[in-house]
DNA sequence: TTTAATAATCGTTTTTATTCCTATTTAATA
DNA sequence: TATTAAATAGGAATAAAAACGATTATTAAA
């Protein structure tokens, strides 16, 4: 218990960033949680633990985890936000029958083109949108 | 300038949308203006040849024109949809300094991954985030 | 351990993009 | 031209995210 913790209590520390419950319980949850939840999510999942945490809070926390890149934003849909705390490269794909997001992985290095010639690329994003495999075999029946 | 007209006329039509003046006048629009507007600037640039045109005529329309496959959506940041006449593949570049997003050529056909064998793909988006060569230069001056 | 300074949290309010509502107007068609 | 069905205008409603300010927690020094 404390032991995983003190994880979290290092990667803020190592960042500069005030260690407080919150930011800890919050890191952790995004740590177990590989869904890339909404801040949505993340409140209502984590008032069953933390009843007095605030929507503010989260937002003000999830968007300071990902200044100090802790974690990655994920703007698939326009209507909400998407967190993650897998920083590796890779790309999403999103279902659209049943909202699920699959990640996969792509070799990002082969994505270039000469009129980015001079450019100074940060972030490299790639998602698709479709049917999954499960939904389309539930299709079927 | 009827002969103009004439050809988004035609493009509703053979998607069997009813035609208004608001329409065709939108879908020029968007032809004339390849910047990847928003539906605020839509509605404030074009207020200025139609000024009775209303915000909910916009976002209906420009929802009804990609429903109709005439646009297309782009959800590069979280806070806005843009919408784009070219429908050819490409991916974006998005300036964090001066905020515009460049096009760029890119073989769509190179990105798939196995974990996606069986998924039926709709639609693949690729953006970058980064500086533009324009304001990279500016900075050393 | 106490204290003081600083930063985070909470609860609320504000902002803003988008959607919804409906009376009125416009377009399609017979 | 008259009928009908759909689109528009204008404003109200919605909801995600950010801003605000009082309170509380964290940190580091006394
Ligand atoms: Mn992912
Ligand atoms: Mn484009
Ligand atoms: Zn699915
Ligand atoms: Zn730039």
């Amino acid at each position: 218990m404390e032991k995983t913790h003190e994880k979290y209590t290092k990667m803020l520390d190592e960042k500069g960033m005030k260690i407080s419950h919150q930011r800890i319980k919050i890191l952790e949850y995004l740590a177990n949680n590989l869904c890339h939840p909404t801040a949505d999510k993340v409140l209502s999942d984590m008032k069953k633990v933390l009843p007095t945490l605030s929507k503010s809070t989260v937002y003000k926390t999830l968007n300071a985890l990902v200044d100090a890149n802790l974690l990655k934003e994920l703007t698939i849909e326009d209507n909400e936000i998407r967190y993650e705390y897998n920083l590796v490269d890779h790309g999403h794909f999103k279902c659209e029958k049943c909202g699920n997001i699959y990640d996969f992985d792509l070799d990002f290095s082969m994505l270039q083109s000469d009129k980015l010639n001079g450019f100074k690329i940060n972030e490299k994003n790639v998602f698709f949108k479709g049917v999954c495999k499960d939904c389309l075999s539930a299709d079927k029946a």
